[in-house]
DNA sequence: GCTCATTTGTTCGTATGTATC
DNA sequence: TGATACATACGAACAAATGAG
């Protein structure tokens, strides 16, 4: 029996929500063709018009992405550019965007600490994978993050090549091994002076004043999969932000 | 003559864009009503599926909200929260929400500058308003603020009420009182030591680093319309962004 | 380069449901 | 209650892009 408020919502709405919850469940891995609209509308029994609301509705949502005469597809990670990326470097808002490097330096495993246990909804014994990068403007480091993933969720990331790391962004890796798009993420913004692991990474003075932005990033289902740790030293350069 | 590339585009999107136009012209002002999709059909000659997918699409784009039994209208500020609310100020990822009171400190006239002028569209000889203002969480300043507006835009805002600036957004005084939506805006974010007009206004000691955050805000056709220095001390919390 | 089957995009029309005042 | 306005749902016809042969 059909309880009556779902009985009563949309049929365009239900169809909507029974597709996204075959592809959070990851029936199809992003990139991945959906069955057409005409299927669609076969298999659930209901008109052409009424699928393709739905289907326009999760492209929407990020969802998916449609090719006129190719078909539907699961879309990935939908931030633009990644993480530190995101933030653009320039000296002011007519300024030319500066492009960066990003240079792997070592990732290795480790147990749960807190808060990242917490964050990522773990338990304390669950392991977690490390992974160190710097980010360059020409010759010039401007920011070292340290990330954590549960080892769980990422098994074998340890064994990828570490070249594969510098040339597309993690996000773009995470998608493509594990089929785990990113959705959305959080961040904190503060003002800490340089330790010496930092400072030397970053090849500044111990003590400097720099960004200190920690980051969490989000799957399907609001899942957490990354705490990352930024320290940011733009230099003359400013971070830029788009709102 | 009607170019080709003109003539090829699908109706609803010309429909869209000719919409889009006429309220960004100010034909109507945020919060009226737009004619019913029965008027808009007759009036250009196209059935009522076509029009509603032109307001749909411009609900989506943030020009529109639409009210079933009322009708349709204009949208005003798009952005959540004013901007260094924005920024909520939380210890953790899961702490709460610190809010914040805004003092207004004063507002006066003054001549263009660089790079004010350049970042306004102005021309040197226009006049600005500027308008300084505290945020505090509690009693403890967190935040100090100077905003540059054109006065040809905004004529008379020197005379409204000081209470008002406190109890409403900014945002809100320019929409309701100019019929300017913001639509986006940009930030450029630094870290700078406190000079003393700041460090007075944060009750903090000169020289302490501090964000120095400038923000660009732009209105229809992406026309700037304020500069604005924030100049930001969290203290134990930390800066709080979502993306 | 062309043709054809497939798939999505556009546009029309109609009927009915539901919220507002 | 009735008039108005938006929402849902169906169906049909044709246009436009894609890819395979």
């Amino acid at each position: 029996m059909i309880k009556k408020a779902e009985a009563s919502l949309p049929v365009y709405y239900r169809l909507q929500v029974s597709i996204r919850n075959e592809i959070e469940s990851g029936r199809w891995k992003p990139g991945e063709m959906i069955p057409t609209e005409r299927a669609l509308a076969e298999i659930h029994a209901v008109s052409v018009g009424t699928v393709k609301k739905a289907l326009l509705n999760l492209v929407f949502e990020g969802y998916l992405y449609r090719v006129q005469g190719k078909g539907t597809f699961v879309a990935g990670t939908t931030l633009r550019r990644e993480s530190l990326r995101y933030y653009r470097l320039l000296e002011h808002f007519d300024d030319v965007e500066a492009d960066l490097k990003v240079r792997f330096l070592e990732s290795s495993e480790m147990n749960c600490f807190e808060p990242v246990t917490r964050y990522l909804n773990l338990t304390p014994r669950q392991k977690l994978y490390e992974i160190k990068r710097v980010f360059l403007a020409g010759e010039k480091p401007v920011a070292y993050t340290v990330s954590y993933l549960p080892q769980k969720m990422f098994k074998g990331l340890g064994k990828l090549p570490k070249s594969l790391f510098e040339k597309v962004t993690l996000y773009k890796v995470l998608e493509q091994n594990y089929g785990l798009p990113t959705i959305y993420n959080h961040e904190l913004f503060q003002i800490v002076p340089a330790e010496a692991e930092v400072a030397g990474n970053l090849k500044i003075p111990e003590q400097t004043p720099i960004f200190f932005i920690e980051m969490l990033s989000f799957t399907y289902k609001d899942k957490p999969y990354e705490y990352r740790q930024a320290f940011c030293h733009p230099g003359k350069r400013k971070l830029f932000r788009e709102t």
